[in-house]
DNA sequence: TTAGATATCTCCAGAGACTATAGGTTTGGA
DNA sequence: TCCAAACCTATAGTCTCTGGAGATATCTAA
């Protein structure tokens, strides 16, 4: 049986944290000592690395409710799991591209100034001013 | 003068995100009608329309803030506000640099199912379980 | 002029995913 | 047995808005 914190440790989520997703429904509410401490066991662990490899791949909170919704289904088919991965797929990529586009903007502004003309004259301040001299929208 | 309404059409901000940034301190808090109605001029039109471009471009409010006090010296030299413009596209292109990673791991883990088996044979399933089918850190 | 429709006011709560604090209780090792 | 460390709950704060409730102001048209 391990205490939250030894949870804590094994799989790096934060104290807190675990709580957190035990509210959220993400972690079944665990099991209890006569001192009303958490105590889980290897099960727990291995969720709880599922959750936090979802995160760190960005995985919102009801996307990973889903997931471990369908995990408890082992026959059922995998469509609905491949669909959530390749939603957040598709919406990395547009993030991606809209960073992109934020990412040339600056570049652009920031090239044509050196930092050593007055603000009255400063390219970054006129071009926060006037969306007109972008190139794109964004 | 300009009713919240008014500025609200010609800038596409709504309402509500006008007050949220006179709050802020990014506008000046407006004069007011005998009603207690907020009355806008030509100045905060063109202030607003700097926080927009500034937002879209992805400047958080308090770097929004220091511009403003910036741009309010207009012969003191440009130095500081270039510096803001440069640190932001750096962040920029650290994000992007982040999400590019994932949108490997993700692809990768997409294109190995399709979506057709089993949960429990499922390949997104796995690979969320165990970060060891990873290529890279995330 | 007056009714009714629309716009505005303030204050408060919620979103998402945590993080931190305060004040109190339990646990584990010397 | 005692004390420090870890744990508990509840609450508030982060950031940038967004939406609602309930009250008041303004505008338009009859
Ligand atoms: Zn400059
Ligand atoms: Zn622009
Ligand atoms: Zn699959
Ligand atoms: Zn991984």
């Amino acid at each position: 049986m391990l205490s939250i914190g030894d949870l804590s440790k094994r799989t790096g989520v934060k104290v807190p944290t675990i709580r957190y997703y035990e509210q959220m429904g993400l972690l079944a509410a665990a099991e209890r000592s006569e001192g009303n401490q958490r105590r889980y066991e290897r099960q727990d662990l291995e969720r709880l690395a599922f959750i936090r490899h979802a995160r760190d791949l960005g995985l919102d909170i009801s996307a990973i409710r889903e997931l471990i919704a369908l995990s408890q289904h082992p026959h059922q088919p995998c469509g609905n799991a491949d669909r959530i991965a390749a939603d957040h797929l598709k919406s990395v990529r547009d993030k991606i591209e809209k960073l992109k586009k934020l990412e040339q903007e600056l570049a652009r502004i920031v090239s044509h100034c050196d930092g050593d003309h007055a603000i009255e004259d400063c390219y970054v301040i006129r071009s926060l001013s006037d969306h007109g001299l972008c190139d794109s929208e964004h």
